[in-house]
DNA sequence: ATTACCTTTGACAAAAATAGTCAACACATA
DNA sequence: TATGTGTTGACTATTTTTGTCAAAGGTAAT
């Protein structure tokens, strides 16, 4: 349950891309996007402003979603996943006052 | 600044342990465990049990600072890391109640 | 039924990241 | 000196991630 694949292959039928065309367009492998498109690889930050920018749409929406996958990634199975986060968090703003 | 090694520093200390016992006690490398505490390398939530279980703590509260250490890895430097941690807890929370 | 697209799949190799090994160092104290 | 402490760096091994490629299967039009 990719959502990030997921938004970004809507995006690109939005725009009237094939996977090859989205592919060569952003130097990558059509298999690879394929993958990612259904979850089955991870994407690369790089790509995904890549592609956010050939199909015009926001790129920090996608970026959150992608950062916040790739964290849900780490916590999977994981019994405090939730805990863990609540704590990042707090960590996080109290880095940002630094 | 890494706060699980500084923890499982002083908590060694206070169980009375050197260095070199506890990774014996542990079957790890010295150096690694050196690194480790000092934040130079990252632990594995293992090393963190067997810790835990070596210095009579709780467990519980290290796995959770082994996972948001890890996550926050993840964000470092990232412009939308808190926003990607809110999205992440809302993914999670929703996948508790499937 | 062949041509021209499309997406998916799997096998494989290359590259990068992580983990482990080991010997030596510097420091202190007995 | 001898023993115990923690630290460092160079090196290897292993695992994970990433990239490449060829082929398969689908659809639609000619």
């Amino acid at each position: 349950m990719s959502t990030l694949g997921l938004k970004l292959r809507e995006l690109r039928e939005q725009a009237g891309l094939s996977l090859r065309k989205a592919a060569m367009q952003t130097d990558i492998d059509v298999a690879i996007l394929s993958k990612m498109e259904r979850g089955e690889r991870k994407f690369s930050k790089e790509l995904v402003l890549k592609l956010a920018e050939l199909y015009k749409a926001n790129s920090d929406k996608l970026v959150i979603d992608f950062l916040s996958e790739k964290v849900l990634y780490e916590l999977e199975d994981e019994d405090f996943g939730l805990e863990a986060l609540k704590v990042a968090e707090k960590q996080l703003k109290y880095k940002k006052n630094k």
